[in-house]
DNA sequence: ATATCGATTATCT
DNA sequence: GATAATCGATATG
């Protein structure tokens, strides 16, 4: 089992502050946090794995690039909030806002690993876990994890992350992750090869490649 | 293990 | 009318 597959305690909301920042170094500090979702009979939480930073101006690919409209509003809006979109006629995506009120940023939710609420999760995704070589079909994946939080726009989109009483928050344990790794980002097509993409290096929650790619020793 | 492709719809041109 | 910050299934090596 992995390390850091532990049942959090004592989990504190991280503040407005934390997320007022450049989404860089949100997403990075994003790692080993912990998502929960209240629920009855017991909160469901993954700590966070994999994310992307998407940049308000100067980032073609991120939804804010264009300037602001209906559906990304909240990117523009006050830090700390989710950001939900509909993706593919099939999938939602979380994203927590960043920067100060005005300036638009925030971070896509890559994969999680499923830390509590194991069976509330496979409800949601309509599958059965067989074996512990199941749980990444949880979370890994934007998509796959809101579906296993149950995260959709009309009942997300909006919410306030630091709010330990709402329905959807980001706490801390002190649990510090380790071994992290910068990639491009995946799935776009516009500013393609920038490194936005913060992953645990090797952890199995990891959504696409789990490390860095080798590359030929110099001669 | 990697590659390709279809599903399905909100959003913007 | 085209596109998309994806997923799961199928095909092929």
């Amino acid at each position: 089992m992995v390390a850091s597959l532990a049942v959090p305690s004592a989990l504190r909301p991280l503040d407005r502050q934390f997320y007022g920042r450049d989404p860089k170094r949100v997403a990075r500090d994003l790692l080993g946090k912990v998502l929960v979702r209240p629920a009855d009979g017991g909160s469901l939480t993954g700590r966070i794995v994999e994310v992307e930073a998407y940049l308000g101006t100067n980032d073609a690919a991120a939804h804010s690039a264009a300037g602001k409209t209906l559906r990304n509003a909240v990117l523009f809006g006050p830090p700390g909030y989710a950001y939900i979109y509909f993706i593919y006629g099939n999938h939602y995506c979380l994203n927590v806002s960043c920067e100060p009120e005005g300036v638009a940023g925030g971070v896509l939710f890559r994969a999680l690993e499923p830390l509590s609420g194991i069976q509330e999760m496979a409800r949601g995704r309509g599958i059965k876990i067989e074996s512990d070589r199941d749980l990444p079909k949880l979370t890994s994946g934007p998509g796959r994890l809101c579906e296993a939080f149950c995260i959709t726009r009309d009942r997300d989109n909006g919410c306030d992350l630091t709010d330990p009483k709402g329905g959807l928050w980001i706490g801390e344990d002190g649990f510090r992750a380790s071994k992290i790794a910068v990639s491009p980002r995946i799935g776009i097509t516009k500013a393609a090869t920038r490194p936005l993409r913060y992953f645990v290096s090797g952890n199995p929650f990891v959504s696409g490649r789990k490390t860095l790619p080798a590359f030929d020793t110099p001669v």
